[in-house]
DNA sequence: TCAAAAGTGTTGTTTCTACACCCATGG
DNA sequence: CCATGGGTGTAGAAACAACACTTTTGA
């Protein structure tokens, strides 16, 4: 009762053949955060069908490359970024989903200090936009972008990630802003200042902000190695 | 700045056929419940580089297929069953994952009733068997099937989708069995029943057990009109 | 001195956890 | 009558939500 997918490579290429009809590809949604607003980065699609929409950054897998690796390359290709976060979502294998044939394409999405990226803006195709303000990508890139947001807002209620859309020090305030323009909600500010004292995720860097036009707040930054200190670490025993 | 992935079709086709050398397929991880065990469904993999180790069951996604209708006919196929849970988890997409050549695949999992099933039993190559007992797999399986129980561990926590591992009518043992099976812990038997009815997904059948050795338990079936009714309803409003 | 945001504690509510006794059935 | 699991309520702890005033800075 054996399939294709069980035999051997000799016979995998010669008997079929039909299979190797699809092409696979990788879609980075790279969130960056600017001006209390939650981004991401577009380029002009320059496919016909899509004339004047914008769509997310990705390419095809090549044969030798690994799926993160593709990802991290489209990356590295659009920012200048290495070492970024990375997660992968979901596949998006719809027959019809790409016009120019079978396409099958691994999400991703990133999350990057839009700060060290300003360089790469000259390239005019390229733009950050406020992910509240897209309505439409092309192909079905707006079905990946929300999926994607949805990935990340689940994500960080339990895992210290937002610190890489920030700069290395930065205020409560904008921790809180940045929490706020993700999950699309208000939080009372001495709740959220309680709970991430507990967490015992932020060092405190004994330095004040610059050249704001009120009481300066004290910055902060992210210390790894006190996470897994917070409170969410028991896990459960397994009963067998 | 274009990539092959923004091409039209005819050039996609006669340019970069160096991209259509990987092959894409979907592997399920099939759940059920038995004996108070969670318990999957494998297949002796008849691939000599994994003699006589297990596998998952999957197949070649054929260029026409949607990558759900893909897995549908793979359950379908092994099972004899239709309109099953499904739920894409993650894509595994290593270069040397399988020995065949470049295979990508996509990991579903579902969960049926154990029940249902049986007559395709007479296969003798497919096997259910206990999560808890499988040390490793042929390919990556095992990745796979740990990556499909966590995802199924997390989505129990909030969505009401174990009622597809039990017959229609299900007594609170049996129902906190599986919760308990799932998750690896134990769990106090006032405090699981006392959770379940505030959700009010259940529908009190008016029945007893039959043949029971003990007091007979009451028999309840999941209520799906009622989902929703539940305490985790209030999402947060978006603040835009 | 004013405007703007920083910083800080307490109280009530809800949720979660731990825990023990009587009941109904089959053997 | 015994063994087995069914069925039930309460009290303490922890987490969460709501809320107002004083402080510091720049302009």
């Amino acid at each position: 009762m054996g399939t294709a997918l069980q035999r051997t490579i000799t016979q995998l290429r010669s008997e079929d053949r039909e299979f190797f009809q699809i092409a696979i590809s990788v879609d980075c949604v790279i969130f960056g955060f600017d001006k209390n607003e939650l981004k991401v980065l577009l380029i002009k699609s320059d496919l016909e069908e899509f004339n004047n929409q914008w769509s997310l950054l990705g390419d095809l897998v090549r044969p030798d490359e690994n799926l993160d690796t593709a990802s991290y390359r489209v990356l590295k290709h659009r920012t200048g970024l290495d070492d970024v976060y990375l997660e992968q979502v979901y596949t998006f294998g719809e027959v019809s989903r790409h016009p120019a044939g079978r396409v099958i394409s691994t999400a991703y999405y990133s999350l990057i200090n839009i700060k060290d990226h300003q360089p790469m803006l000259t390239d005019n195709e390229l733009h950050w936009h406020p992910v509240n303000e897209i309505a439409n990508l092309a192909f079905d890139h707006k079905t990946i972008l929300d999926t994607c947001l949805e990935r990340l807002q689940s994500k960080i209620e339990e895992h210290p990630i937002v610190f890489n859309l920030l700069p290395e020090k930065f205020s409560l305030r904008e921790l809180q802003n940045l929490y706020e323009a993700i999950l699309g909600v208000k939080m009372d500010r001495r709740n959220f200042r309680k709970k991430f004292f507990l967490m015992n995720w932020l060092e405190d860097m004994n330095e004040l902000e610059q050249d704001v036009p009120h009481r300066p707040g004290k910055l902060y930054r992210f210390n790894a190695a006190r996470f897994s200190n917070g409170k969410k670490t028991q896990t459960p025993v397994p009963v067998l």
